[in-house]
RNA sequence: GCGGGUAUAGCUCAGUUGGUUAGAGCGCUUGGUUGUGGUCCAAGAGGUCGUGGGUUCGAGACCCACUACUCGCCCCA
C-alpha cells in the first residue's frame, strides 16, 4: 500500500461511484423541477457565524464536528457542515424575501468532523430542497411528497417515514419545562449521557437506546399532550395531507432533530439495511431560522438526504452508454481511422480509437470497454471505400460502404 | 471523543506450534494468431508482509505504539 493517503474520511469517486452519485443529483433535480424547484450553488464554506448561531451552540455539530479556519486576515470561516444555513443566509444577504415563495435545490459537498463509518464520511456529499416562504402546512405535505417521489424514483423503496411534531416555539418551551421538571425528579436513573443531554438539549434524552434511559423515561410526559391548538392543527393537516397522497407513515415521538431551529413538522426516512445510519433523508420545518439570521421572519421547510446512504441502497445501476471502436489494421490506415472517427463523434456516436499498438491488440481494448461494434479500416476497405463492421456481441461482420455507414450504425448510436 | 475487530501481489484471500527461495484465484503483460476481441493453451511481471520499535540464533506469525479501514456507542445525511 502507498504511503500516500487521502485524508481520513475522505474517498476519491470514480467509475461506478461517481456514476451513482451523478444518477441520484440528476434524478432528484428533474423531478424537483416538476415541483418547481431551481438550483442553488452556495459556497462551500461560509463565516464561522453562519453555522455557530442557527445551528444553536449545544448541537454537536457545533459543538465538536465542524472544520473550522482562520483566514490570513484573522477571520474564522467553517467548511459547511449542512446546506440549510447557506441557503437561509443567501436569501438574505440576496435579498429575496419579495420574491417568496421560493424551492430551491442544491446538491454538494459536506464536512463534518467525526468518526468516520459506513455511509458517514468527514466529506460527503448531500442533496436537499428548500421551500421558503409558505406558512401553512400544505407546504410540508408537499415536501415530503417531493422526497417520497425522489426516493421512488431512485428505487429505493425499503424506508420508513417517521414523522413528529415539535410544535411552535410556545408549545416546545412549555414542554421542555414540563420533561425537565420529570426527568430532574429521576436524575439518578439516567445515564452519563443522558444527565448531558438534560442541561444542553433535553428533548434528546427521549431518543436514548440506553435501556436504563428507557425505562426511567417510561412514564414521561408525552410531546402530544402538550401541543397547543394552532400545533394541533398544523400537526393534524400534515398528516392528514399526506394521507390523502397515499404517503404511509408512522408519528415517532422520540423523534427530535438535532439542530435548534426546527419547529412543528420533523420527518425521517430510515432503513434497517445501513447498520448505524439509518436515516437516509430528513428534515423539517424552520420558521425560526430566517429571522434569528437577522433576516425578515419567514418561514421554512426542507429537508436534505445523504448521497452516500443512498447511493448504497440504489439497485444495480444502468450499464454505461457503449462506445464503439473504430480500428486501423496498419500504421497505414491509422489517420483515416481517426477521421472516420471524428466524423462519428461529430453526429453524437461515442468512439473510442485505442491508441497504438497491432490490430489484436485494439480489438482486446475494444472488447474490454465493452464496445458494441468495431468498425475496422483496413488497406482493402479504404481500397473499396468501405469500412468492416463488426458486432463484438454477436461476432458478425459485414462490409459496409463509407456512404451507408452512419445508417448502418445508428443501432449502436 | 469511547469500545471491539482487521491490515500479506492491482483485487479477493491462504500461509501449520516462530524456521531457510512468501503462495493461490482473478486481473495485468507477452506469445500461440504480422487483418480480428470475447473462449482456450503456454510463459512472464508484480510483495521493504500497513508504519515504527521490541522479544528471539531466527518474526508475515509473538509484544508495544502509531496510521488506516471496519463494526458498535455518541451524533447525524
Amino acid at each position: 500500500m502507498s504511503s500516500l493517503q487521502p485524508v481520513r474520511g475522505t474517498h476519491d469517486l470514480m467509475f461506478d461511484d461517481i456514476r451513482r452519485h451523478r444518477h441520484i443529483e440528476a434524478t432528484a433535480f428533474e423531478i424537483a423541477q416538476r415541483y418547481g424547484y431551481s438550483e442553488i450553488a452556495t459556497p462551500a464554506f461560509e463565516f464561522t457565524e453562519v453555522f455557530a448561531r442557527t445551528l444553536g451552540d449545544t448541537s454537536d455539530i457545533v459543538t465538536k464536528e465542524m472544520y473550522t479556519f482562520e483566514t490570513k486576515g484573522g477571520e474564522s470561516i467553517t467548511l459547511r457542515p449542512e446546506g440549510t444555513a447557506g441557503v437561509a443566509r443567501a436569501f438574505i444577504t440576496n435579498g429575496l424575501a419579495q420574491q417568496t415563495p421560493l424551492k430551491f435545490f442544491y446538491r454538494g459537498p459536506m464536512f463534518r468532523h467525526e468518526r468516520p463509518q459506513r455511509g458517514r464520511q468527514r466529506q460527503f456529499h448531500q442533496i436537499g430542497a428548500e421551500l421558503i416562504g409558505v406558512a401553512g402546512p400544505q407546504a410540508d405535505v408537499e415536501v415530503i411528497v417531493l422526497a417520497k417521489h425522489i426516493l421512488n424514483a431512485l428505487g429505493v423503496t425499503n424506508v420508513t417515514l417517521q414523522i413528529n411534531s415539535l410544535g411552535d416555539a410556545e408549545s416546545r418551551t412549555a414542554y421542555r419545562d414540563v420533561l425537565v421538571k420529570f426527568l430532574s425528579g429521576r436524575r439518578d436513573l439516567l445515564s452519563v449521557e443522558s444527565r448531558e443531554r438534560l442541561e444542553r438539549n433535553p428533548l434528546r434524552v427521549l431518543d436514548s437506546k440506553d435501556p436504563a434511559d428507557r425505562d426511567a423515561i417510561a412514564g414521561a410526559p408525552k410531546f402530544g399532550d402538550h401541543l397547543n391548538e394552532t400545533s394541533h392543527a398544523f400537526f393534524d393537516a400534515v398528516k392528514s395531507g399526506l394521507t390523502a397522497h397515499g404517503v404511509q407513515f408512522v408519528v415517532n415521538p422520540a423523534l427530535v432533530r438535532g439542530l435548534d431551529y426546527y419547529s412543528h413538522t420533523a420527518f425521517e426516512f430510515v432503513t434497517d439495511a445501513l447498520g448505524a445510519q439509518g436515516t437516509v433523508l430528513a428534515g423539517g420545518r424552520y420558521d425560526g431560522l430566517i429571522g434569528d439570521m437577522g433576516g425578515p421572519v419567514t418561514p421554512g421547510i426542507g429537508w436534505a438526504a445523504g448521497i452516500e446512504r443512498l447511493a448504497m441502497m440504489l439497485p444495480a445501476l444502468a450499464p454505461a452508454k457503449r462506445p464503439v471502436a473504430v480500428i486501423p489494421v496498419g500504421p497505414a490506415e491509422e489517420q483515416a481511422a481517426d477521421l472516420l472517427a471524428a466524423e462519428l463523434r461529430a453526429v453524437g456516436f461515442a468512439v473510442d480509437v485505442g491508441y497504438g499498438g497491432n490490430m489484436g491488440k485494439r480489438m482486446k481494448r475494444a472488447n474490454k470497454i465493452a464496445a458494441v461494434a468495431a468498425i475496422i479500416l483496413g488497406e482493402d476497405e479504404i481500397k473499396a471505400n468501405t469500412a468492416a463492421v463488426r458486432n463484438l456481441d454477436s461476432g458478425e461482420q459485414t462490409i459496409v460502404p463509407r456512404a451507408d455507414l452512419i445508417g448502418h450504425l445508428a443501432p449502436y448510436r
